[in-house]
DNA sequence: CGCTTCAGTTAAACATCTCTAACTTGATGC
DNA sequence: GCATCAAGTTAGAGATGTTTAACTGAAGCG
């Protein structure tokens, strides 16, 4: 299974989960992505049949490594490319939300390129 | 109908066409989005049926007003974002690939931004 | 004329992702 | 103990976009 944008996004809102309540719910993921609870049903099934998350009989999740590797890859370019963003001056509401989309498109070599250009300017 | 992303990625590839050869034809077209003619087909009947495109009897291809301003408003995003990209230390070929995902992504509001930045730079 | 080739379409199938509606199941509270 | 509510699942549908296979129709050639 190629992991698709959506996949990416459910893991990544699953990470959120994890640090902002300490446990991770279906139904915190569907707010937190505003999408219905099947759609999140739907998603959690294919997510553990391709061993990204397990989830235990009471229904909380929990990310696999190889679930955490994606999550944590997202969540860090989001933080990378939201900083981008308000380093050209777009402001911090509309930053978050295209990093949200831009962080599934871009290459590993261009967040790189992101990575050093925005450390340089950090010091 | 709100416009898809893969829609846009169809009219600026015949705004790409049309700047290249002088015509726009559906084969052209699916392979420089390397896809296959039916996905060309049934796409130019979409993009028919909500007035973005006209075609002639031997099928070439015209874009309309509506359809000429989504492409070219994806072309200049799309040499927008692979200048930013090389400014950022990019090579030109996955500059090109990554603007060719991110343009359909980003806000007027970060384009702008973007736009300011790299104007600032060139001069 | 007949064959081949090229461009385009149609048909059928499939994957992904979403929704609404209805159901299950466990906990909460009166 | 029973009603209610909250969380999650199942079932069925629909939109989008893709594929392969098979067809149509026109152009070119020998």
């Amino acid at each position: 299974m190629k992991i698709q944008k959506a996949a990416e996004d459910y893991l990544e809102a699953m990470l959120m989960m994890k640090e902002k309540h300490g446990y991770i719910r279906s139904i915190d993921v569907a707010e937190q992505l505003r999408v219905t609870k099947p759609s999140v049903s739907y998603t959690t099934k294919r997510l553990r049949e391709n061993g990204y998350i397990t989830m235990d009989k009471e229904g909380l999740i929990t990310l696999t490594d190889s679930g955490m590797e994606i999550a944590s890859r997202m969540y860090e370019r989001h933080k990378l490319l939201t900083a981008l963003f308000i380093y050209l001056g777009v402001d911090e509401k509309t930053a978050r939300e295209d990093a949200c989309k831009v962080e599934h498109d871009v290459s590993e070599k261009t967040f790189d390129a992101i990575r050093r250009h925005t450390k340089g300017k950090r010091e």
